[in-house]
DNA sequence: ACAATGACCGACCGGTTGGTCATTTTAAAA
DNA sequence: TTTTAAAATGACCAACCGGTCGGTCATTGT
């Protein structure tokens, strides 16, 4: 009266994870389900079992890849115990970075995401993938931004302009990101991360620092 | 002995240039040979007389989009006659992305671009994409830094790290252009350009301004 | 032993693709 | 007008695509 019981929620997260890996090789358009089939170790008609279509699929894989993600921010413990803000923001900054640009996947990730984005966006837009990828990291940067401003290390001012702030700083690091993807050998990373943080600090910097007093126009 | 004689490098153009608008309509991948020839009024066989494959029209097609993309300075006309470096720096920052950000065409170009880039990167590294469509931006950031130096509103030594602020800002431009793009309601483009450019300026510039002596530390 | 059931599969389908090539069209040359 | 060869063509092709489906298999309760 009952054949084997497969947990199926199990297998059709590990049929996306193995269809995330697959795509990660050649992108999406470039992969066909034979080819993911067969990388997994699974008929193809067994695919068609969990998922109902190929764009069903890459999004589940997608929101695999966006879980496995969640789970580095234990790697930047040793980040978020700085004390200083604008330190903590800097070393945040530099180490999103190269841990990017360091793992072929995530780039590659990122780059199907984006993809998919540009072919299908009404597929994506109520799926808020975008929203929950930027806004963890955002708000580091606003929490951050704020603590900094209790301590006294930044203007008061900040607090109000913290999420725009927040909002310029990711879009600097992506932007710097994908020229480093596009372009690696025509710069340093982590001197131009350097040089946007010595001016970002310039504008955020209480008006007392030690050093003396700055007359802000 | 000698039939119609056509001009097979300029044919080869207009053939190329044809395929760019197909592409464009629905971008590479999603646009078969057959319809691009339908598009551009010629036989598949013909395409096929002056390009080898579908991957060499996509080349071809970029670079007349490449090209193209240069006749547009004498839209920047006006921006070049703005006397004073800071505010040229902002407007043409300004001007560049909410011209690319209101042209589906310009975005789609980007888009090829960065997909070809992606699946086919052997192809694009020895055609210097990348290098021949940034170096004009950043030569004009670094013109206009380097005026503003010699104009004694900027710092010196902004002379000298001319080269790097201007990565740091077309990298930032870049950036905020594909947050803008891929949530398009989360923030004001223009207020966030102005609020990077009033922090560049702090750190730009010179000690002497109307206003006040600045301590730098 | 056997019936029942869900898991699994790969041959198969209609459709589309990039690419080919035998044929026709064209217009200058004879 | 006839000849000629380059230029243009679209019917055609093998390969492949995403997706379906009839049927096999392993495991269980009876």
């Amino acid at each position: 009266m009952a054949p084997i019981l497969v947990d199926k929620e199990k297998k059709k997260r590990d049929i996306a994870a193995g269809a995330l890996e697959a795509f990660l090789k050649l992108g999406f358009a470039r992969t066909s389900m034979n080819q993911v089939a067969k990388h997994i170790g699974v008929g193809k008609g067994t695919i068609y079992d969990y998922f109902k279509s190929k764009d069903d699929l890459v999004i589940a894989a997608f929101e695999v890849a966006m879980e496995g993600s969640h789970a580095d921010n234990e790697a930047f413990a040793p980040i978020m115990a700085i004390e200083n803000p604008m330190e903590r923001l800097r070393a945040f900054s530099v180490t999103v970075l190269e841990t990017y640009l360091n793992s072929r996947e995530s780039m590659q990730i990122g780059i199907i995401m984006f993809q998919l984005m540009v072919e299908q966006p009404e597929r994506f837009k109520h799926l808020q993938i975008i929203q929950r990828m930027f806004a963890p990291i955002r708000q580091f940067f606003v929490d951050t931004l704020l603590e900094g401003v209790e301590k006294g290390i930044f203007r008061k001012d900040v607090a109000e302009r913290a999420e725009k702030i927040a909002i310029n700083i990711v879009a600097f690091e992506d932007g710097l990101l994908l020229h480093k993807f596009l372009d690696p050998d025509y710069f340093d990373l982590r001197e131009q991360v350097n040089q946007f943080m010595d001016n970002l600090y310039l504008s955020l910097r209480s008006e007392t620092v030690e050093g003396g007093i700055i007359n802000w126009i």
